[in-house]
DNA sequence: ATAGTGTGACTGAACAGTCAGACAACTGAA
DNA sequence: TTCAGTTGTCTGACTGTTCAGTCACACTAT
C-alpha cells in the first residue's frame, strides 16, 4: 500500500498527503466549529470561554488556535458557515420557474425549515449584531453583514419583479422584504420561546397569507 | 429656617431630610441609570464596564454600589424602567373607546413612536434574551420577561377582542400578536440600521396596512 | 461630633492568547 | 522492512490583562 502511494506523481502525492494528517486537519476545524457553534448558540460570544469550546471539542485549547486565529475569528467563522448554507438554498429555490409571489413563498418556506433545522444557527445571529465592541475588526464583521444583506437583496428583488408583474402592490419594496422576514423572524422566535413544541414549517402559510394578502394588488 | 425644620414632627423631619441628601441621591440615581443605559444600547452588556458607567455618569465606581447591588442589577433595572414607561402608555392608550382595531392601530403608532424616542431602550432590549449566563439571577432576568409577556398579552387580548366582533379572521391570536410586533420590530431594525434617516411613526400605516389587510375577516 | 455620601486605589478571579516541550506521521537511507 | 531524523500537530500550564466589586479614608450636611 504504501508502495503505491510512493510511486504516484507529485500531484497525488500532495492528494495522498492530505490523506493522514490533512483530513484529521479538516475534522479537527469542523470539531471546533461545531463545538462553537453549540455554545456560542447557548449561552452568547462572550460568556462563551475558549476553554469552554475547547472542552467541547475534545481537543485542547492551543489547538483551536491552529486553525483560527482569534474567538472572534472562530465566532464569526461559525456564522458565515451557516449563512452561505442558507444562501445557497435560497439561491437554489430562487431558481425555480415559478410566479415571483410564488417563489417568494418557497422561500419562506425554506427560511423557516432552515431555522427549524439550525436554531442554533438563528440564535446567534440574533445575538450578533450590538454585541461586539466596536473596536473588533471590522473586516470581520463586515463578512457577517454583507451575507445578511446578500440576503434582504434576494427577496428585495423578488419582490421588485412582483411589484413590476402587477402581482403587488407598488409599495417601498426593500421594506416590504424587511417586514417579510420581521414576519419569518418573529415567528421563529415564537417557536423557540415555546420550546420548539410543534413544527416551525407549519407558520409558513400563516406568514406567507399575511404578508401576501397584505402586500398583494387588489382586485 | 433650620430651626423650623427643627420644631417639625417626625414625619415631616423625614419629608425634608431628603430636601438636599435624598434629592441629591435620587439624583445621582437617575444619572446613573441614564448613563447605563446609553451605554448598555450602544455597545451591550458585556464590553460596557462599570467604569465606563461611572465616568460617564461622573461619579466614582464605588458610587455606583450605593444604588445598585451589581452591574446586572443596574442593566435590568435600567431596562425595568424604560418598558414600565412603555407599558403605562399602552395601557393608557388601550382603554380609548374605539373599535378593537382602531385601537390595535393606535397601539402600533404608540409602539413604533416611543422607540423612535427611546432608541436606545430598544437596543438593549434586543440584546437582552440569550446574552447573560445562565447563572444569573432568574429574579432579575424574570422582571423584564413579565413585562415582555404582559406587552404580548395586551395585543393578543386586543386581537381576541377583534376576532370576537368579527373584524379579524379567527386565527391564532397570540401568533398575531407576534406577528404584529415582528413587523413593527423589523421596521425598527431597519429604520435604525438606515441611520434613522425620517421619521420611524411614519411607518405606522405600512405595519398596520399589511398587518391588517392581511389579517383581516373579508368581507 | 456624627451619620450619611462619595471616592478611587486595590484585590482576586476570570479568561484570551502563548509557548516550550510531547507526540504522531512521514521520509528516505540502509 | 526498519529506524533515525524531520516535519507538522497537539497540549495544557502559564502570562498579562481586564474588570467587577470592596474598603479605608475623605468630605459634607446636619
Amino acid at each position: 500500500m504504501l508502495q503505491d502511494l510512493k510511486k504516484s506523481k507529485v500531484g497525488d502525492k500532495i492528494i495522498r498527503e492530505m490523506n493522514k494528517r490533512q483530513i484529521k486537519q479538516r475534522d479537527h476545524a469542523i470539531q471546533i466549529r461545531e463545538a462553537a457553534e453549540k455554545l456560542f448558540a447557548k449561552r452568547g460570544f462572550y460568556p462563551t470561554t475558549m476553554d469552554d469550546i475547547a472542552r467541547e471539542a475534545k481537543l485542547a485549547k492551543g489547538t483551536i488556535y491552529l486553525y483560527f486565529d482569534s474567538k472572534e475569528d472562530l465566532f464569526f467563522s461559525a456564522i458565515e458557515n451557516k449563512l452561505d448554507a442558507l444562501l445557497a438554498r435560497i439561491r437554489e429555490a430562487v431558481k425555480e420557474p415559478l410566479s415571483p409571489s410564488q417563489r417568494i413563498k418557497l422561500t419562506i418556506g425554506i427560511h423557516l425549515k432552515f431555522l427549524e433545522e439550525n436554531r442554533d444557527c438563528f440564535k446567534i445571529m440574533q445575538s450578533f449584531p450590538e454585541q461586539l465592541k466596536e473596536k473588533l475588526e471590522r473586516k470581520l464583521k463586515g463578512r457577517v453583514i454583507e451575507r445578511q444583506s446578500q440576503y434582504i437583496k434576494i427577496i428585495d428583488r423578488l419582490i421588485q419583479e412582483a411589484i413590476r408583474k402587477g402581482e403587488v402592490r407598488s409599495l417601498d419594496s426593500r421594506k416590504l422584504a424587511v417586514v417579510l422576514m420581521g414576519i419569518a423572524h418573529s415567528l421563529t422566535v415564537y417557536w423557540i420561546s415555546k420550546k420548539e413544541k410543534g413544527s416551525l414549517s407549519e407558520d409558513e402559510s400563516l406568514a406567507w397569507e399575511i404578508f401576501w394578502e397584505g402586500a398583494r394588488r387588489k382586485v
